[in-house]
DNA sequence: ATAATCTAACTAACTGGTTACTTAAGTTGT
DNA sequence: ACAACTTAAGTAACCAGTTAGTTAGATTAT
C-alpha cells in the first residue's frame, strides 16, 4: 500500500530520532532553567510531548540524560571555537575571532551557560570521573590553544605580558557572564530585554572592546564594529 | 540527681542567637554546595548540631531560611563595598579600592558567589517580588555608585569612554568568576589548590591588572602589589 | 496476497523511597 | 513561669524509576 520513503525503522508513532531529539531539547530547557537537582523528569517528558517512560527507554536514567545534554553543549562549543582557532591568523585577529565566535555561540544558545555553570557547581562539591572527562575532552584543549595564541601575541609584542592561567578565565568570564547572570538583573533594573538583537550587538562590541583594551599593547585599530 | 557535665545537650542552650546563627551558617554551606533545590533541611539541621524542628522554630520554612541567607550574603557585600565607595578618593584609586574590596569580600567568603548565582538563576525563570527587593536594595545602589565613579574618571580623562551598563557587569564578572566557576576546573587541570593564600594573591593582582588595563587611559603606575 | 508473527516505539498506571514540614509531649536553664 | 530547646513519631506531597502492557509497521510463511 504504502511506498516506504526512508529506510529508517519506524515505530508506532513515527521517527524515533525525532522523539529522542525532542526529549533532548526539552531536557536542555529544563536543566538550564531548574538546574540538575531542580529538573523534573515529568516536566521534560511533558515538554517533549512524550510519555515519561520513553525517557527511560532512550536514556538509562536522569543522570545519563543530563550527560547527553552536557555533551551536546560542550560539543557544540568546541566544534565552533576550534574551527576559528585553527585558522591561520595573526594573534590579534585570532583572539578577536575567538572571542567573537565564543560570544556568538552562547548568544545563539543562551540556555547553555546556565548548564555549564550547573556542571561547574556540581564539580565544586566533589569531582566526578564524568567531570574529569569533560575537562580532558573539552576544557584542556581549548585552554591550550588559547594559551598558544597568547604566547604568540606576546612574542610579537602585540599582547601585554599577562599570565594565561588567569587571563583566559577572566576573558571567558566577560564573554559568558552576561548570559548566565546579568540578563535577569538588567531586565529588572532597566526594563530592557537583554536578549534582543540590538542589545546583543551592543554587548558583543563591548566585550571585544573590553578584552582588546585588557590585552593589546597599543590601543589597536577598531576590530569590526565600533567599540562602545 | 544527675550532675550535668557538659554545656548541656538538651533543653535551653542559653543564647538563642547562637543557635539561630549556627543554623544560618549551616544553611549558607548547604545552599552554596547544593543549590536551593538540592539543599536538604535535614542536612542543615545536622550540620548546625540542632534538631530539625528548631529550623521551623526560627524560620517559617525552607524558603524563609533561604531568604535569610540571601540577605546575609548581600548585606555583607554592600556593607563592605559601600564603605569603600564612600571614601574621598580620586577615580582611579577608588575603582581599584572597590575592586580590591569586592575581591577580598568574596575571597574570604567563597561560599557566597554560588549563592548569588543560584539566586540569579532563580530570577531567570520568573522574577519574584523577593528578587525585585534584592535588586532595589542591593544591586541598584551599588550600580549607581560605581557608575558615578566611572563618569568622574571619564570627566578627568583617567578612564576610557566605556558604557557603564556593560562595563560594570564585565568588571564584576572578572572579580567573581574565579570563585564561582574557575576553581574546580583549575584544581583538576593543574592540581593546584586555587584557594590557597598565594594563589589568591596572584589572582587578586591579576584581576586588578586586567581591569586597570581595560579601563585606564594610560598604563598607570602600579596599584599596590606588582601586577602579573 | 494474506494471515501470522515479530519488534521497535510508545503509554497509563503504579511503586517505593525521599523530603518538607508538623505535632505533641517533654526537658532545661534563668 | 517562661523561653529555649529536644525527641520521636508521623503526614502528605513529590518524584525517579518500573511494570505491564498497547500499537503500528516490517518480516516471514503460506
Amino acid at each position: 500500500m504504502r511506498a516506504v520513503a526512508s529506510k529508517s525503522r519506524m515505530g508506532s508513532r513515527g521517527r524515533p530520532e525525532q522523539s529522542r531529539a525532542a526529549i533532548l531539547r526539552a531536557a536542555v530547557r529544563e536543566f538550564a532553567r531548574e538546574g540538575i537537582a531542580g529538573a523534573r523528569t515529568d516536566a521534560i517528558a511533558r515538554a517533549a510531548g512524550v510519555n515519561k517512560a520513553l525517557l527511560y527507554y532512550y536514556f538509562k536514567d536522569k543522570e545519563a540524560l543530563y550527560e547527553a545534554v552536557i555533551d551536546q553543549v560542550f560539543g557544540g562549543l568546541t566544534a565552533n571555537v576550534h574551527e576559528v582557532l585553527a585558522r591561520r591568523l595573526p594573534p590579534r585577529a585570532k583572539i578577536l575571532a575567538y572571542v567573537g565566535a565564543h560570544f556568538d555561540y552562547v548568544a545563539s544558545n543562551p540556555l547553555y551557560p546556565p548548564i555549564v555553570h550547573g556542571e561547574l557547581m556540581r564539580a565544586r562539591r566533589g569531582s566526578t570521573p564524568q567531570f574529569e572527562r569533560i575537562v580532558k575532552q573539552y576544557f584542556r584543549p581549548l585552554f591550550t590553544k588559547i594559551a598558544e595564541v597568547l604566547r604568540d601575541g606576546q612574542a610579537t609584542g602585540d599582547f601585554r605580558q599577562v599570565d594565561p592561567m588567569h587571563f583566559i578565565p577572566s576573558m571567558i568570564a566577560v564573554i559568558v557572564f552576561y548570559f548566565s547572570s546579568v540578563a535577569p538583573v538588567m531586565r529588572l533594573m532597566t526594563g530592557i530585554n537583554p536578549m534582543v538583537p540590538e542589545r546583543l550587538a551592543q554587548r558583543r562590541a563591548s566585550v571585544l572592546d573590553f578584552i582588546s583594551a585588557a590585552l593589546f599593547t597599543h590601543p589597536a585599530q577598531q576590530p569590526e564594529g565600533e567599540p562602545k
